[in-house]
DNA sequence: CTGTATTGGTCAAAGAAAGTCAATCCATTC
DNA sequence: GAATGGATTGACTTTCTTTGACCAATACAG
């Protein structure tokens, strides 16, 4: 069994049906582990990415910490459907506005959500000199993570 | 838990939905706390700066003190400040996610608003090969059009 | 007025985490 | 058995916290 493996089983089983969140150390799990604490890195990066379903997030300096977050199965199936298949990499204003009038029509995400959303979206927000194909590559990954945010919100 | 954070919500609780006002000595709360006395500038100037929306002042000298007052202002005020006058033409991630978290803090962004505006800002839905400067023009752009977004809502 | 005790302020250094990245290791494939 | 790609490590970086030494302002006693 690879020490990855190991570590990324570890953290799953804290990640339990009641609580779709951890809190850990770095340091101590590294020590637990008996490894380099950047291999904990190359754990989240590799087996706790958005694309996997998680979401993590950090803290630096004394009392640091890092957060897990499950969203795969705790929120909306539609939505993570989504995310893992329907949005490819790169999505067009007009895509990203169409989807997120759907998801308000279909009550998926609030009006409030969805004009956040397409305030973030919208060309005059992205109105930066980078081609357009970057742009939707942007819109793209900004999508994906914002519907993933929203389907973490559903219960998690 | 960390120091900071104690010292942090001690001060809040003295300042209660009657009192937006409190004024202490910094020697005794060190003292209190069993900390240096520059401890506690750095619990100010970290989570009680204008920008958190706090204001302080303080008297040296014989029967010296440090007061702080929690600003009063309508959401909208604040977020159109933000826009007009704090975000400039370019935002880094750690500006914009320290903003979102303050904002949340002053009850101004709901935490899942909060959630979705840091999850389009951050560097994995950023993960495209542009220029640092370019990112946080965006960044800024997105920020702004946001947090109008917000406002209008507000005012409803 | 002057000196001194009594405050609070500043800043730099040390400490305590987590992040990054490139080099190396290792296992699987051809 | 060489090549490839994921796994592992360690050196270096960045961020946040805590402390202490020194500085500045104010009140008060004489």
């Amino acid at each position: 069994m690879r020490l990855s493996d190991s570590i990324e089983s570890f953290i799953k089983t804290l990640l339990t049906d009641e609580s779709a969140e951890v809190e850990l150390k770095r340091n101590e799990l590294a020590e637990y582990f008996g490894c380099a604490p950047s291999q904990i890195n190359y754990v989240l990066a590799t087996r706790f990415s958005p694309d996997h379903g998680y979401l993590t997030e950090s803290r630096r300096g004394g009392g640091g910490y890092i957060r897990i977050v499950r969203v795969v199965e705790s929120g909306s199936q539609r939505l993570m459907y989504l995310v893992n298949e329907r949005i490819g990499e790169e999505l067009s204003e007009e895509e990203a506005l169409r989807l997120i009038s759907q998801l308000k029509d279909q009550q998926l995400v609030t009006p409030q959500e969805a004009s956040l959303m397409s305030s973030a979206l919208n060309t005059r927000a992205m109105a930066v000199p980078i081609p357009d194909a970057l742009k939707n590559a942007l819109r793209a990954r900004m999508m994906k993570n914002m519907l993933m945010s929203i389907a973490a919100r559903n219960r998690g």
